[in-house]
DNA sequence: AGCTGGCGGGTTTTT
DNA sequence: CCCGCCAGCT
């Protein structure tokens, strides 16, 4: 054992950035184990990356021997990007190891595949993949597959691996586990035959390797890996270790045995992963695991306004399991947060609408704009609003770039021709375009290549001593499809990858038969295709500017770890995504949709258990404190989803919001809706009795009746959100709108209902002012009564109080 | 071989 | 309601 390099740091930043106490005592620890509580927007990543530019920079650790482990690729790569920077690192940086676990891995695994059973081709199986080789097992194994769903089974299996279990030690629960114990069993042999790993592969035969004892029961070449990998890195940082799983945290302490340089960031209250195998408890006991650790809370919030974080901590409080601290801020109140009474999801979408039009009046750049839901199925009715009125929008998650099925495709022929074993991939492609391998065929060569323990690609080269089986037209095509597949091997030789890629889909006739197609879809898939082209293209040119020999086996390995929402980001668009997928990000405004029981808290048949509930109650508390300045949450009196109407009650964190930071609003739809009283199921509502309890005051109740009679005007007064230039669509930009004043009614003009009051003002109606003239009306609103935004030509947009109005 | 309609199932998601 | 899968038909 050797000491890591130490030395005292004073005032230890690498640049001269202020940094406050807490932040600063973080950078400066240098020996021994460092838990930083890292409350939201507390300067989290600034403590990381200055704290890895002082250990370089300071105390002369050479960067190669740091190891920065992240949760996503993009934080990986903003990471890297920052310590890059001349004022961090600069060009040093490039030698650090800056990953996720699941990268990190995979780049030491390429070093030593021998000490897994692998080659250095080796391929990573992504779950669609991990699918087909279960149901493939499970036929196998002639399983009842009600019992044994391809999922549930996959999903036990990673389980097992998540906690570190192979198949001869994991939990026997029931008697229904002596089957999965035996599928998990096939299925690793199918993955090693395979020369393939899963995701928990990666992370878990590392742990293998360093978990070997000198007993003789260990190959040499294990040994040889785990040793290195002992000795591998001084220090090791870890962000959002909140969301670590059991078989991550063994392989930090692992890797940090020899010198206890282990520093772990994250934030317990927004650990928002448990049920992928995510174990907060890893964060909650460091303290027990490493009794030395230096303990250090971020608590100043740098992000948002006091309204916002008083309602973060208003959300979070009621969780009793937290580690105690106290989120504050020196930012002013703000503006109070507004939640909004909806008809249904449809009149939410309207709202959303109505809101995101506002911020752009108010110069709050489109990009700045998230609107969160908990749920995928919700977005569509959002997406729609948006698109009816034209508003550019992005949509993070859903239909991922790298699983359309031509890609799909594409990417199989690749990883055949790195990797010819791999029989999910060989499966896959063997018929597609279509070439008269029928199901039959397959099965025949499968049986063949199970028989003799075969690879398919394998079987095929030996295709005379099953010929008998086929048919003459079968065992030509195959004969042809393997005559195909040893000539695109030979020609990926040495070619750049993108080369590869377009010869193979000119010469397997892929392209052509997606150009014979001719319609719009087809279009879109050679797209498609093209795209994956320009992005190993990319790929090239980025391993040639770190220095690396871009590979075939690089891109492919690129393609399985990094996802392409990891790169989307900086466009003029209205960003729409779960809240799952919002972690990490901030943004100026946030809509906060679904806030009803049973949607979010989400609820699916069972009521929760209180675990559930807690991790539900840490979701409302990310998506709070994303927002910077303003939050906004909607919530609808019924909705569709999933085929069905449900009541909503208001969410119990929207009841748990401190009153004085909120405003209650309603759209007209939902006023009126209310006012029949058929949507609101009384027990459902006794259920929030905070929401009930609200003083009537907060939601006035206004009458769109025009009256008679003269007076003043009332001018449009500056917006609350400031007024700033609309950098929105140019060119395109309607008459500005503006956002609603405090104590303004909330009713948006699209949904504005006359029937219920004999309304004769709407938005569009012509209407004549006694100073203004003639004008148009932009929108209904109320000051005390109901009023008008109304277009004036030569005066601009007016607020102007209904009664002094005339219908022209 | 390939299409179509019926059926079941539907948090959250990175790697 | 929307999607993906499978069986059964053409």
């Amino acid at each position: 054992m050797q000491d890591a390099p130490q030395s005292q740091a004073h005032g230890a930043t690498a640049s001269p950035v202020e940094l406050n106490t807490p932040q600063a005592e973080a950078v400066a620890h240098v020996g021994g184990p460092l838990l930083v509580f890292a409350g939201a927007g507390s300067g989290k990543t600034r403590v990381i990356t200055y704290r890895i530019a002082n250990l370089v920079a300071r105390e002369r650790v050479p960067p190669w021997r740091i190891l920065a482990v992240t949760f996503t690729n993009k934080a990986a790569g903003e990471m890297r990007a920052r310590l890059e920077r001349p004022d961090l690192l600069g060009p040093v940086a490039r030698d650090l190891w800056v990953g996720t676990f699941h990268a990190t891995c995979a780049k030491f695994l390429r070093l030593y595949p021998e000490a897994i059973d692998r080659t250095k081709s080796f391929v990573i199986y992504d779950t669609t993949d991990q699918k087909a080789v279960v149901t493939r097992v499970l036929r196998d194994m002639n399983l009842d597959d009600r019992r044994y769903s391809p999922k549930s089974v996959l999903a036990r299996i990673h389980k097992e691996k998540q906690e570190g279990r192979g198949p001869a030690d994991m939990h026997l629960d029931s008697y229904l586990d002596d089957a999965i114990q035996k599928a998990y069993t096939r299925y690793e042999a199918a993955l090693k035959a395979a020369n393939a790993l899963d995701f928990e592969d990666l992370i878990l035969s590392v742990v293998r390797v360093l978990e070997a004892t000198n007993d003789g029961s260990f190959p040499a070449e294990v040994l040889r890996a785990r040793d290195a990998l002992e000795k591998k890195f001084d220090y090791i940082l870890v962000d959002e270790f909140q969301d670590t799983n059991q078989i991550q945290y063994r392989l930090l302490k692992r890797l940090a045995a020899r010198t206890k340089n282990l520093c772990v960031v994250g934030d317990d209250d927004q650990s928002i992963y448990r049920w992928r195998g995510a174990d907060v408890r890893n964060i909650r006991y460091f303290r027990r695991d490493w009794p030395d650790a230096k303990v250090v809370k971020l608590e100043q919030n740098y992000r948002s306004t006091k309204n916002i974080v008083s309602s973060a901590l208003a959300v979070i409080a009621p969780s009793p399991t937290r580690e105690p601290k106290e989120l504050w801020t020196d930012k002013d109140h703000g503006s109070q947060i507004r939640v909004i009474a909806c008809a249904d999801e449809r009149d939410e979408g309207a709202c959303v609408v109505r809101a995101i039009r506002d911020a752009r009046d108010a110069g709050i750049s489109p990009k700045e704009v998230a609107v969160f839901y908990r749920v995928h199925a919700q977005s569509r009715v959002l997406e729609e609003a948006l698109r009816s009125v034209d508003i550019p929008y992005q949509i993070v998650g859903g239909t991922k770039f790298y699983d359309r099925a031509e890609v799909k495709d594409a990417l199989s022929y690749l990883r055949v021709l790195v990797n010819p074993k791999s029989d999910v991939d060989l499966l896959r492609i063997i018929n597609t375009p279509p070439r008269g391998i029928g199901h039959t065929t397959v099965e025949r060569l499968a049986t063949y290549a199970t028989t003799q323990q075969l690879s398919l690609f394998e079987a095929l080269g030996r295709l005379d001593d099953f010929a008998e089986d086929l048919g003459s037209a079968a065992r030509k095509r195959l004969g042809q499809f393997r005559e195909l597949m040893n000539l695109l091997m030979s020609e990926a030789k040495d070619r750049p990858a993108a080369e590869v890629l377009r010869i193979l889909l000119a010469k397997s006739g892929y392209k052509k038969a997606l150009e014979d197609e001719d319609t719009a879809e087809s279009e879109g898939r050679l797209e498609n295709l093209a795209e994956l082209e320009g992005s190993m293209s990319d790929y090239e040119t980025e391993a040639e500017a770190r220095g690396e020999a871009p590979t075939l086996e690089g891109f492919l390995e690129r393609v399985s770890l990094v996802s392409d929402t990891d790169k989307l980001g900086d466009v003029e668009k209205v960003t729409l995504m779960t809240i799952h997928g919002a972690k990490g990000l901030e943004f100026e405004l946030v809509l906060l949709t679904g806030m009803e029981e049973d949607m979010f808290p989400y609820r699916n048949q069972e009521p929760r258990s209180p675990e559930e509930m807690e991790e539900e109650r840490r979701l409302a508390y990310v998506a709070i404190t994303r927002a910077r300045q303003h939050l906004i949450v909607t919530h609808a009196k019924q909705r569709q989803i999933f085929g069905t109407t449900r009541l909503g009650v208001p969410s119990r964190f929207v009841g748990d919001l401190p009153a004085d930071a909120i405003e209650h609003l309603e759209t007209a739809a939902a006023r009126a809706a209310g006012a029949s009283g058929r949507w609101i199921d009384r027990d459902s509502m006794a259920a929030a009795t905070s929401w009930r309890s609200r003083p009537a005051s907060t939601t006035p109740s206004p009458s769109w009746r025009r009256p008679g009679g003269g007076g003043s005007n009332e001018q449009v007064t500056p917006s609350e959100w400031g007024a700033g230039p609309a950098a929105w669509r140019q060119g395109a930009a309607p008459p500005g709108r503006r956002a609603p004043e405090p104590g303004e009614r909330f009713v948006d003009y699209d949904e504005a209902q006359d029937a219920q009051d004999g309304v004769e003002l709407r938005r569009g109606s012509k209407v004549v002012h006694e100073r203004f003239g003639r004008g148009e009306v932009m929108k209904l609103v109320t000051a005390g009564e109901p009023a008008v935004v109304a277009f004036f030509p030569g005066w601009g947009e007016k607020k102007v109080l209904a009664r002094f109005l005339k219908l022209g």
